[in-house]
DNA sequence: ATGGCATGGATTTTCGAAAATCGTTGACAC
DNA sequence: GTGTCAACGATTTTCGAAAATCCATGCCAT
């Protein structure tokens, strides 16, 4: 709901972010068949920018692409779930811990600015309570981000904004039928504190529970599917 | 000199191969701007599969997007060089860390014939010893490879597979220019007896010091230049 | 001399159609 | 009834040129 005009600079740019954002809030599901007709009707543009969108998007992990048979939907299984739930423990985990080493005030602010942000809005809508809000997902992210940011590695966070972006795929469906998590605030606020008290090992501790939280209450929808 | 035919399946993919190549190896080097007109002389083919590889190469950060104004290669720096080694200590370490304490005999067998096949090859050619054998530098990445296979972790498998792609960036213009590391061998084979000897902590020890040493020898050729 | 502005050239970016490729359907032989 | 093969349709992939954009040069006014 964020992209009606070119929304970057280029057109090609314009349809690697409406493409993403349509897989991220399940508007094209996982497995689904990416038809250059259907594409071209949703961006609104010719087959070239498109082409180059899902070029970076297969780069990334978004899509996937059989030579000559075209693009799809990368497939959400539960052994994907739990390898990028061990992978964002090992990356972010490490991230944190460095951040607590070597941030400073400025990145006491911006975490202290983000949990803010993120705690003054609802997780899910006043009419549709099982739909994230954009806003909340958009801080969501925002306050990982923050969480890290000091570590002072750009490949590490490059690596961390990945794995959340591939985990935010699951947390959608996953909310979407089972409901919301309970315990997510108090989780992102017990994170600040032990930030701020400089509690390398404890806040690493309770990252890892978080994660595991999530993933745990994703996989009961999983259950009995997947391959 | 591996790339006269349409290689792959695609001539974008075979676009994407030999401009990769043509930057790993040096031919293109950090910083250059890459016109279109060149990179189709190179390819022999239009501008849509150039683009699309280019678009892949900078998904994958080889190369830098400025709207409008072209692609060029990624530059190369001391600290992305830091950088890129404190990560692969924190993602190898971990992967062979879990291989060692998930692998099967399988795995085993994989280990010990990649290094067979490395160690039975020169590190440099016979005409020109500053130069890395094409040869020599893909049994060094099987080896690499082999020795984390067995992670069970395809998204870790993946992060350590571009890291080292990134990373040989650095080999090559440091040996180019200082010479082959003189105990390359020797670590290798010691990686290859502490993974079979099943000793996790020591061979990711052993791995930190490869990768340490590795990055100390190129910190001198980049003394004194970067930014 | 200096700063702003229009003009030109070089290059990227996009288009729409042609060429290549894959899966499938249907006919035909065994 | 089963298996093989050829032709078709749908789709991707590629091409070559047009449109858009940026950078630099030179001109004019101050």
């Amino acid at each position: 709901m964020a992209a009606d005009r070119p929304t970057g600079k280029t057109l090609a740019g314009g349809a690697y972010e409406r493409i993403r954002g349509a897989i991220q809030d399940g508007r094209l599901r996982p497995g689904d068949r990416l038809r250059f007709a259907d594409l071209q009707a949703l961006c609104a543009m010719s087959v070239t920018p498109v082409r180059e969108a899902l070029a970076r998007l297969t780069a990334e992990g978004f899509t996937v692409l059989d030579d000559h048979r075209g693009f799809s939907v990368a497939p959400l299984s539960l052994s994907e779930l739990r390898d990028i739930t061990a992978n964002r423990k090992l990356c972010e985990g490490e991230a944190l811990r460095l951040s607590i080493e070597k941030g400073d005030g400025q990145w006491e602010a911006r975490l202290v600015a983000a949990h803010h942000l993120l705690a003054r809005v609802p997780q899910g809508r006043d009419d549709m309570p099982s739909v994230i809000r954009d806003d909340w997902d958009e801080r969501h992210a925002a306050f990982h981000q923050a969480l890290i940011s000091a570590c002072g590695s750009p490949i590490l966070l490059d690596t961390c904004l990945r794995l959340f972006g591939h985990a935010g795929r699951y947390r959608r469906v996953s909310v979407s039928l089972s409901g919301m998590r309970r315990d997510a605030e108090a989780e992102h606020r017990q994170l600040v504190e032990l930030a701020l008290a400089r509690d390398g090992a404890g806040a690493v501790a309770a990252l890892h529970a978080h994660y595991q939280g999530t993933a745990d209450a994703l996989e009961a929808f999983f259950d009995g599917r997947d391959a």
